[in-house]
DNA sequence: CTTGAAAATGAATGAACGTTCATTTATAGA
DNA sequence: TCTATAAATGAACGTTCATTCATTTTCAAG
């Protein structure tokens, strides 16, 4: 009877440095930009010399793409194994998602469209089409309610951008302990986004004439 | 009877090399990013030596502090010098001047605020309070428009940030020459925000129960 | 305990960085 | 034309950068 499958190899403390790597990387990404951020501030910042990040990422650009590309990853399995109350409508669900899910993984967003231009060309096309994807999924939403009549859009794919752009704008402002709480955001902006695309059109056009 | 002013030293060309410097690092800046822009890139740019660049800036940080001071003071005197037919209304007048604005000066918009972190603080600070101004703007219209019951928004300062952002995200979008000409682009918008901030509530809320 | 491979070290590489400065060049006013 | 000064040059400064590599350390498996 022998050990049947521990993947750790001799020598290894497991992935646990990599993940470290990650971690400092992500805040540091965060919050001075990939160009301002150093080897030897990561390395200092994980515990170890700047040669021996190389043990588990060949470049600096390799950190960022791994980052980037696992973000994307995470958000759309995200979205695929969110669960919500049945009685809930598929806009009010996508907002709820990407609201919750932008505030609590807010420095992965922030890198994720801060430092698109730092990325290779290869990694960037992955990463706009991941995003992509993700878009699509408002714009479906907003392409069957209007055809069902339900909302009232003219232009699924600039609602699309509309949305998502004033949806993601929140962690630019919102912070915990502030006089609103995550659901009352939630809430308003749920509020502002079903107005918006509501069939319900009279009255707007309405100058004061 | 003699010259009575003219501003130019012996040995000047004027402000010319230094327009010149501030419409290069403005490109590069938005292109690349603060960081990742080197003084000798510039000046190559400029059509001159890495050197002589600092008699016109006196550091590398003062020229990004330049471009996004001029920014801010310029986006609030367009605003407040710009003309409308007398019969619109104060919302559609700031949807159309933001769309138009942020399209024309897009280079100058993006690093505004993508650059907010390369900023000493002092800078940031100034910068800050030129976009609280600006932001006011919206926030007032919003307001006032609520009081008078034209509008119902539950919280002006959140809807004029969600606005702004759905705005702002435009241009990462726009091009010129697509299906879409710039009119249109402010037609959907100006739709869209007259909704979301509509008094006409009945059937936003209705879940498809 | 021995072994072997992964991980970390410490030192070094060449390149690029922002900035300085003594000197030369260009130019507008006297 | 002469003069004074702004502008530009060319070379250099010390620092920091990402990355490499021979060597040492760590540690799970046998």
């Amino acid at each position: 009877m022998h050990t049947i499958a521990t993947r750790s190899a001799p020598g290894s403390k497991g992935q646990e440095t990599a993940k470290r790597v990650r971690m400092a990387a992500l805040k540091r990404f965060a919050g001075a930009g990939y160009a301002a951020v150093s080897m030897r501030e990561i390395a200092a910042d994980v515990g170890v010399r700047p040669g021996a990040l190389y043990n588990h990422f060949p470049t600096k650009q390799d950190i960022l793409k791994d980052l980037m590309l696992t973000h994307m990853a995470d958000l759309l399995t995200a979205w695929d194994t969110a669960r919500f109350p049945e009685a809930m409508d598929p806009l009010e669900r996508f907002v709820r998602f990407h609201i919750r899910y932008h505030l609590e993984r807010a420095d992965e967003v922030f890198i994720s469209y801060m430092e698109l231009r730092n990325l290779e060309p290869d990694n960037f096309e992955i990463i706009e089409a991941e995003r992509r994807r993700y878009e699509a999924i408002l714009t479906s939403i907003l392409h069957e309610g209007s055809a069902a009549g339900r909302y009232s859009v003219d232009d699924p794919k600039v609602a699309t951008r509309a949305i998502i752009a004033m949806l993601t704008g929140i962690p630019t402002w919102y912070r915990e302990g502030g006089h609103l709480g995550e659901h009352d955001v939630e809430d308003l902006y749920l509020t502002m986004v079903r107005k918006a695309v509501a069939s319900e059109t009279r009255n707007f056009q309405t100058e004061t004439g």
